[in-house]
DNA sequence: GTCTATATTAAGATAGAC
DNA sequence: GTCTATCTTAATATAGAC
């Protein structure tokens, strides 16, 4: 049993609560009380709620998004045109990774940022955009190079109906998968629902 | 200017600000404000917030759960082998029946059904599946009727991941269209959000 | 049924001793 | 860095006059 920092025990606790219950469903008393902590401790080593969201955040962007990054700028070298699918392929090695770094990391990293779209006022959102646009940026743009029949307004739609269709299924994964085991006999894993999810997503981001 | 009682004032406001806030994040104070009620008015009228939510839910699921009970009947009566764009033909007619019966109904209904999915910590889960258990079981036959060269796991899945991005899309839906407009300088309405949903969940759902 | 006033609870945040 | 105790605020809910 290896020694845990205050300040990393916070983040252990706060993600998974902030990823099953939301962000303005959990509160500090909640966090500080699974995580073994004082209560005060919170503010002192964030300094906010809203800090600690964003550090909660920024400890799986800072796996994710440099991954990410590699897995983007291979693709660029390589000669020939790129294909849809090697655009989104770039997207599984990164979530995967997230699985080593942390317990179900790909599950709740999903989850967070669904949360983060559809609860946060502004904050959330400018925080990832400003930080981490850059790769935003060129994963749309790799998109947009592998479907250059649609315009980058259709593209921008269609991420996100992408995202809304993975969040989802990442914040119900549990039941989901229960229920395929017990209506189909189906074992699912985390990586087998992904790879059910491709064809589904692929088909609706490049219909005509 | 018809009189409305306190009761429909409380349940117009109520509805809207959920839809466009969220449950949590919506007061009694500010529903009341907005109702033009005073404050005590809605746990007289509706005992607790909690209950106040189902009723506005109650309000929709009582109009379109019938309605899409009638489709699915008539859709099983009728001779000729069920296609796809049949079942989900079965969705229109009770979605706009809600906006004879409310102002932007459609638009409020899927994105407090939105909300609902996502938010909710079990009440409103539990209080939709049990209205929604049955019907939404016979839906699934049918798209299984639509699509027999898919198992029906294949189908379970892809009805939940179409799930996911309608509820995903209109529960963030005020975030996107303000996105759009911003990056794109493209003015969008819910009704122009359902349009360009509807190629990518079809594209999805019955692909190869 | 509606109102004012208030009780109650829970949350984020901080002061100050150690 | 950590802890106890407390402040402040905002929310749900209720009591009781009218």
């Amino acid at each position: 049993m290896q020694k845990i920092d205050t300040k990393t025990k916070i983040l252990n606790a706060a993600e998974q609560l902030f990823a099953e219950r939301g962000f303005a469903d959990t509160s500090l008393r909640l966090i500080t009380s699974q995580a073994e902590v004082n209560l005060a401790s919170v503010n002192y080593h964030f300094g906010s709620k809203k800090e600690l969201i964003q550090a909660v955040l920024a400890r799986y962007l800072a796996v994710f998004v440099p991954c990410l990054q590699d897995s983007l700028d291979t693709l660029n070298v390589s000669e020939k045109r790129i294909n849809q699918e090697d655009v989104f392929g770039c997207l599984i090695t990164p979530l995967l990774e997230l699985n080593t770094f942390r317990h179900h990391g790909t599950t709740v990293f999903l989850q967070l940022l669904g949360r983060g779209y559809i609860e946060s006022q502004g904050h959330l959102r400018w925080f990832i955009t400003t930080h981490y646009g850059a790769v935003m940026k060129q994963f749309n743009t790799a998109v947009q190079d592998a479907n250059p029949h649609l315009s980058s307004a259709e593209i921008f739609w269609r991420l996100h109906f992408t995202l809304g269709t993975v969040v989802f299924t990442m914040a119900s994964s549990r039941a989901l998968i229960d229920i395929a085991k017990a209506d189909f006999n189906e074992d699912v894993n985390i990586e087998g629902l992904i790879r059910r999810m491709v064809p589904f997503i692929a088909a609706g981001v490049s219909t005509a």
